[in-house]
RNA sequence: GCGGGUGUGGCGGAAUGGUAGACGCGACGGACUCAAAAUCCGUUUCUGGCGACAGAGUGUCGGUUCGAGUCCGACCACCCGCACCA
């Protein structure tokens, strides 16, 4: 929204500096590791989440890998052997969406992406191994990949199912839940159906104890990320049990239930199935009504948050179950359209006064709600449920055997008597799906797999890998284009060599996603993987990305991990062991006077604080602070900010405007502070230069020399919290000092400015080495220099600044020798005028006094 | 709906249970300049006071403690994820 900034000439030329030293890093081959590393060597990963090659580099891909080269080169000075790579996830559906809208071919579309964005990437001076690119749509690649698949597939790992999908019947293609509109289709605008298709599935929940178990081991992971992915697991303890028919339908004579409360079952009001369920099929066979309803559930979609928010809603399809403890006490049979035919058995029982989603439903259809647990304190004859159901611990009441037990024994109790009947047992269940992988598209990676009719479902023999996409494809008819070619797919069956057809489903972009930190250590290996290569660098030392992939990409990458070492490729089970992750970067938002979206660069901010449009002078409303995206035009654009201020300046305000965790707000008027700041460094040194031979005054020297080691010991602590933004204050507080340090000696001042360029260096590497070059021509790359050592005896202190309350009220301060014992302390801050007129000559109750930090006096 | 998080001056934020607001941005005042930009010096949580000081203050309400931004409980607002977006 400013011009650049208008410095005559600045006197710091980023726009020579910055290509010249990444010129010379690359000529050094500065950050090029071997594929095994030296055994002497202290290997160090750094990663981060490659992009999806989308055309250009956005804001969040800069914070991502200014985040990612602060800790490589921090690392690197610290004398790890770090492998920093980079690579894009180039599978996917938007090169697919440009196709079908542009009449581009996936493939352009990708590589020309994939071309750009390195080239914007490259500008940022990033301290990449460029050597160990790859994209995941490179048959090399991906060709790969299905070598692994058929690894999983003979360890027993790969399973084919029936899943439910969102189907388009207009555009006859699956939707993806962001491409379902309130329940119609994207493009078409068709109600969107849900399909059943046979797709394969890779066998996460085999190992879903062990997922779950090793959260422990990550202590270097959010907690909260390990949180959810327990949560996303779903370990729970409860009981199946078999409600029978007493009149059968359709030969189903029992439903089985799954509940995490067996101790409820003598409230129970009714029993519900999903509308997938088999019972529900057979009442729609039977009722119109009840295909209906079916029907309808079948039209909202296959999201949980979709279900989950829809209204609650069921039909009687007027079967009914006994009860597995009463005789002669039946219930009715509901179909429901929040009971998941994926959790579970795909059926629940009903207690409605201890479920809040059962009491709901049971509130609505006039279902009878009985309390059968009893809170704490309450009154058996007296109590009742309010406008809730009851969902805590207490005593079982109304249940029979159960009664007086505490829910805990009552659970236990109830499932000894259903194990005793034989009609139900104690199980664990766990909320994890198996992973279903099978997309029906084209631009992803071929699952390597023949259908014969004689033979069945044939894996593609090894020596007819990699299955290649064909690339004369077209986009203008509806469906799979893989599908649709002429020729791809007919294939003679490996096994016995009649005709058969290519698997024309393509793998889940998470798939991609899942090895290519370990397809990293070795790029260009035939295999997919190389063992010495593989178990040398991983686990990945430190992984950034977004909070957005805390559940599915990490817990994939954890399964997949596993699965190659029960295979045989590798030794290691955790792919990642630091894991950090960034937020969002945002921006404010902006319309115009008939409420069309404005992009940054066309509003101007004016000094009332009020902003009009740059060319038609119509005010402006300065919206929300929000996630950069398209539709909003609140985006910025990386290679507009570089061209401006130059890589270092974009790299330093990310780096310093909030902690890397949280979101943060890209403004126009902290990327030109922090350009001015560029300059300013640039300015010390220059007017340092002719004084760095010159004699000081011996005190000035010795305080400069002391925030020199003091800035050494908190920047240092700074970077290994992930405090990257206090980093950036100490270096500001540290160059205070310099600037402030008139009379040190040229030595203390040449010392500081030197130590204050390997400190900026990771933040800001060009104007580093800019720095370091101009104190003695020949002192070497910044890049290839050791990380300074503070110190120890030069940051003690002689005398502390004590705090002095009295009853927790700060009354006044004093300075005291480190050393002073305490009832020195005590004397001298008790004859403070202050102190005495707050103690106003009450006596003195208790005195605390804590070292170095506070003496509190209570009255 | 379910799961997870965040909340401190005008703004971004700092703060092992121990001086709330470091550092930066912005604003204001001053210097330099014919003038402006850049740069330099200073002020900047709010209220009262000339001042020394006093009172209030970390989303809201309550609790623990000599002492709470920090620990505990309830609530409010916003953000992320919910299995075919990546």
């Amino acid at each position: 929204m400013t011009d650049a900034p208008a410095t005559p000439t600045p006197r710091y030329d980023f726009r020579t500096a910055e290509p010249r030293w990444q010129q010379a890093w690359a000529d050094g081959a500065c950050f090029a590791v071997p594929d095994v590393p030296p055994a002497d060597a202290r290997k160090y990963y750094v990663l981060e989440m490659f992009p999806y090659p989308s055309g250009k580099i956005h804001m969040g891909h800069v914070r991502n890998y200014t985040l990612g080269d602060v800790v490589a080169r921090y690392k690197r000075a610290r004398g790890h052997l770090v492998m920093h790579p980079m690579g894009w996830d180039a599978f996917g559906l938007p090169a697919e969406n440009a196709a079908r809208e542009r009449r581009v071919h996936p493939r352009q579309w990708t590589y020309d992406n994939i071309a750009n964005m390195r080239a914007e990437l490259k500008r940022m001076g990033l301290s990449l191994d460029w050597s160990r690119e790859f994209a995941t749509c490179d048959a090399e690649y991906y060709g790969p990949q299905q070598k692994l698949f058929l690894d999983l597939l003979r360890a027993g790992l790969v399973e084919r199912k029936e899943s439910w999908v969102n189907w388009d019947p207009v555009d006859e293609t699956v939707l993806a839940n962001e491409q379902v509109e309130d329940g119609r289709g994207w493009r078409s605008g068709a109600l969107v159906e849900k399909k059943q298709l046979s797709q394969w599935f890779l066998s996460i929940t085999k190992y879903a104890p062990d997922l779950l178990a090793a959260l422990d081991t990550l202590d270097r992971w959010p907690e909260r990320v390990k949180l959810m992915q327990a949560n996303w697991i779903g370990r729970s303890e409860g009981a199946r049990v078999r409600f029978a028919l007493p009149q059968p339908v359709d030969g189903i004579d029992q439903v089985e239930v799954f509940t995490t409360r067996p101790d409820t079952l003598f409230g129970m009001s009714f029993l519900a199935v999903a509308a997938e369920h088999p019972l529900a099929a057979a009442a729609a066979a039977r009722d119109p009504a009840a295909a209906a309803f079916v029907a309808e559930c079948r039209s909202m979609g296959t999201s949980e948050a979709a279900i989950e928010q829809a209204e609650k809603r069921g039909f009687d399809t007027g079967f009914r179950v006994a009860h597995p403890f009463l005789e002669g006490v039946t219930f009715p049979v509901w179909i429901a359209n929040f009971v998941l035919m994926e959790y579970g058995t795909g059926a629940i029982f009903g207690c409605p006064g201890h479920d809040e989603r059962d009491f709901e439903f049971a509130r609505k259809y006039g279902l009878p709600i009985t309390p059968v647990v009893l809170p704490p304190g309450a009154d058996a004859a007296s109590f009742t449920l309010g406008d809730h159901a009851y969902t805590g611990d207490g005593t079982a009441i109304n249940s029979g055997f159960l009664d007086g037990l505490d829910v805990k024994a009552a659970k236990r109790a109830a499932i000894e008597a259903l194990e005793a009947k034989g009609i139900g047992q104690g199980v664990v269940n766990w909320r994890l799906r198996d992973w279903g992988v099978s997309r029906q598209r084209y631009w992803g990676c071929p699952i390597p797999i023949i259908h014969c009719d004689a033979c069945g479902t044939v894996p593609v023999p090894d020596d007819q890998l990699p299955v290649r996409l064909p690339e004369d494809v077209t986009f203008d008819k509806p469906g799979n284009p893989l599908d649709h070619h002429p020729t791809w797919k007919h294939v003679a069956c490996p096994a016995c060599g009649k005709a058969a057809r290519r698997e024309t489903d393509t793998f889940d972009t998470f798939v991609d996603s899942s090895w290519y930190y370990a397809r990293f250590c070795s790029p260009h290996a035939a295999a997919p993987l190389t063992a010495a290569a593989a178990d040398a660098w991983l686990p990945v030392d430190q992984y950034i990305g977004g909070i957005e992939h805390a559940i599915l990409h990490l817990l994939y990458s954890r399964f997949f991990m596993r699965a190659l070492k029960q295979t045989g490729h590798v030794k290691v089970e955790e792919p990642f062991a630091a894991l950090f992750t960034q937020g969002m970067v945002q921006h404010a938002s902006f319309r115009g006077e008939d409420g069309r979206w404005l992009a940054p660069d066309e509003v101007e901010l004016l000094a009332d604080g009020s902003s009009r449009h740059r060319d038609t002078g119509e005010a402006v409303a300065v919206g929300r602070v929000e996630k950069m995206s398209k539709s909003k035009r609140n985006t910025v654009d990386p290679g507009a900010i570089i061209d401006r201020y130059g890589a270092d300046t974009a790299r330093w305000f990310i780096l310093s405007d909030n902690p890397p965790d949280r979101d943060m707000e890209w403004t126009e008027a902290g990327a030109a502070g922090a350009y001015r700041f560029t300059q300013r460094l640039y300015r010390i040194a220059e007017n340092a230069l002719p004084r760095l031979d010159a004699a000081g005054e011996e005190k000035a020297s010795r305080d400069l020399s002391r925030a020199t080691h003091r800035a050494i010991a908190a920047v240092t602590e700074a970077l290994e919290s992930f405090s990257f933004n206090v980093a950036i204050a100490k270096l500001y507080e540290f160059t205070n000092a310099i600037e402030g340090a008139k009379s040190a000696s040229g030595a203390a001042l040449r010392d500081a400015i030197g130590i204050l360029a390997r400190l900026s260096a990771p933040a800001m590497p060009h104007l580093a080495e800019t720095l370091n070059a101009m104190l003695g021509p020949g002192a070497g790359l910044v890049a290839e220099m050791p990380w300074p050592e503070a110190d120890p005896a030069m940051l003690k202190a002689e005398s502390v600044t004590l705090a002095v309350q009295v009853l927790g009220k700060l009354r006044a301060t004093i300075d005291v020798a480190v050393d002073a014992d305490e009832e020195t302390v005590f004397r001298l801050a008790e004859a403070e005028e202050n102190v005495q007129r707050a103690i106003a000559g009450k006596p003195i109750r208790k005195r605390i006094h804590v070292p170095g930090r506070i003496v509190n006096f209570v009255v």
